[in-house]
DNA sequence: CCACCTATTGACAACGTTACCAATGTCTAT
DNA sequence: ATAGACATTGGTAACGTTGTCAATAGGTGG
């Protein structure tokens, strides 16, 4: 079904061009020193024949590769395509290419994902959170090429992370729920809270809630994945157990949506028997009516400014930008709390 | 501040073990015939320096390397993410990577991105929709590894296909309105339409109206991106224009959501005053109330069948699979309509 | 006991590219 | 005019791995 004709290299080229192969080699990565007329021969050659530079010669001779290792946990919690989006178009103009891979919230299997791109001599790594298994922090840290760790700043960098605060966020949330004068506060998470940046929010929610008189009533982790059902399942076991609960801050929009669907769908009225928070201020939770009290996060953004620091430090820009970058997030008071 | 000790080779393997690089090679990779002790001695000198077999170098020396590429247009559009979703999935254990480009909706951007990461040499391809240009096409036909097209299965497969009917789609949205004892109906699209396969649904849904005999009355394309602002936009000029309209079938359940949330904070009654459909059925789009009319498709399905077909290929499964594979979709009779 | 076969191990070359060094030619300052 | 600097081009080896062929050892049937 297919032609398969041997690709075209650089002998190729320089046989038809009748210069030498290292010559040809030269014209083809804009080596300086080159005259016009080689240059030129060279050039059209290639062109005739449609030579592609071999990425993989390339890198056997130099040391590393045009890949970013980009490692997530998954694609199906809207936070990452968002990052990964940002990511791509910061790259876009430059020869990187995005080797992706998704851990789905194991941090054995951040592992194996990163020892085997670590094996291609990616250019850069990006992964998300600062919290990682002993052995993956030991392969990062022989690792030459530039890191940037995204999502959460709390904490300290490998190399590079771009982020906002989890605990700024939680803080944020509890102030909001207590100035509105709710007192019987509760928190639902998922995943197990595997992402230990959930579990910074959570502490850091906890210990404001705790410090401004008005401590957490009770909290359910669901092992489960988050999702709309799995939101509204955690509202219904929390109120089963304990009615008397005013507010309930969800890990993320998609808990907080679920739960919200649900209390509109059973004639729970919100936020008058109970007030709802969110995290991530996705792009629906602020549509839907009543609009979700939540915290916006840039996650584009966060995606773009970690290749762009990846991008400027594999272009040589060494020096700087070493650290954490923080970026805003705001409290979006919506109609929910 | 990185460690940067030179990464082993299978020549120190061999040095510390005692045997050629060669023997330590094959006992690597797992060739036949090896003796147990020299397989014993090679894997603990592996084992004690920690060495990674280098896939550059294998794959120099032989013919195609370990890593898939998958282009898609982005990843804001929430089908895609699903989509890798199921591919990383099927490939999870295989060693087989992806390698993630995203073309913003633009033929020429495909076409440049797939010509970058056919350098490399992948074990297979697979990018989205039918429809390519015409180098693009060419580069595939060239290309020796199986070749998976996801999305649609309303035309010719290079290789493999997996996806949806857009005809049936846009027929079944059809047959649904009239059905339902709409007449004036119209239509909104995204993206310039250039997506091909939004263009064959709404050819679709227009010649199966005409054939039910209630003709479309509107359509409008518009350039930006799909969002739910540019539904409520969409909605909003339609029915500025036209307002004996009685019902609108969206290219996707973002523009439909988004039509949907402004009839409702503007007192516009639906489906009393305006039916609306989608396409896609996420997963919101199914718990707001009133619950989208739409056509859900398996989005996770269509990747994971993808991967696994590439990966049985791949694995040697030549033969079968070549052509079309068609998944079914279903109508979703919402509250919208 | 010998030709022959199999199992096991090794040597060499090659994949396509580029770093390094060498060779040639050209130009400038003294 | 000449040494030295520079521009331009070429040759060789090497990156780490594996396909191919060769070599060795042990075993088999006649």
């Amino acid at each position: 079904m297919q032609g398969k004709e041997r690709r075209p290299t650089l002998k190729d080229v320089a046989e038809l061009s009748g210069v030498s192969v290292i010559s040809a080699s030269r014209v083809m990565r804009g080596a300086p020193n080159i005259s016009a007329q080689l240059r030129e021969k060279v050039e059209s050659a290639a062109r005739s024949i449609g030579y592609q530079r071999n990425p993989i010669a390339r890198s056997l001779r130099g040391e590393s590769t045009e890949l970013v290792t980009v490692i997530v946990p998954s694609m199906s919690n809207h936070v990452f395509p968002n990052i990964v989006d940002g990511i791509d178009d910061a790259l876009k103009h430059s020869p990187l290419r995005l080797v992706l891979g998704m851990t789905k919230y194991e941090s054995r299997s951040e592992e194996i994902i990163l020892r085997d791109m670590l094996s291609w001599n990616p250019a850069g790594v990006i992964l998300s959170g600062l919290e990682h298994s002993e052995s993956t922090r030991e392969m990062l840290e022989q690792f030459a090429g530039p890191i940037v760790e995204v999502m959460d700043v709390d904490g300290d960098a490998i190399d590079m992370a771009v982020g906002t605060s989890m605990v700024q966020a939680g803080e944020l949330i509890a102030q909001h729920l207590v100035a509105r004068n709710y007192k019987r506060i509760a928190y639902v998470g998922a995943w197990g809270e595997r992402p230990k940046r959930s579990l910074k929010r959570r502490l850091a929610f906890e210990a404001e809630l705790t410090r401004l008189g008005s401590p957490l009533v009770s909290s359910l982790i669901l092992d489960e994945a988050s999702s709309l059902q799995a939101g509204a399942s955690g509202l219904q076991h929390l109120l089963a157990e304990n009615p008397e609960i005013d507010a309930i801050f969800f890990a993320n929009d998609d808990l907080a949506m679920g739960a919200l669907f649900h209390c509109q769908s059973h004639g729970i009225a919100v936020p008058g028997d109970i007030a709802i928070a969110g995290f991530n201020g996705l792009d629906i939770s602020q549509s839907i009516s009543p609009q979700l009290t939540t915290i916006a996060t840039p996650r584009y953004e966060i995606g773009h400014l970690a290749g762009e620091l990846l991008r400027q430090r594999i272009a040589g820009d060494t020096s700087s930008a070493a650290g954490l970058h923080r970026l805003e997030q705001t409290l979006i008071e919506g109609g929910t709390t």
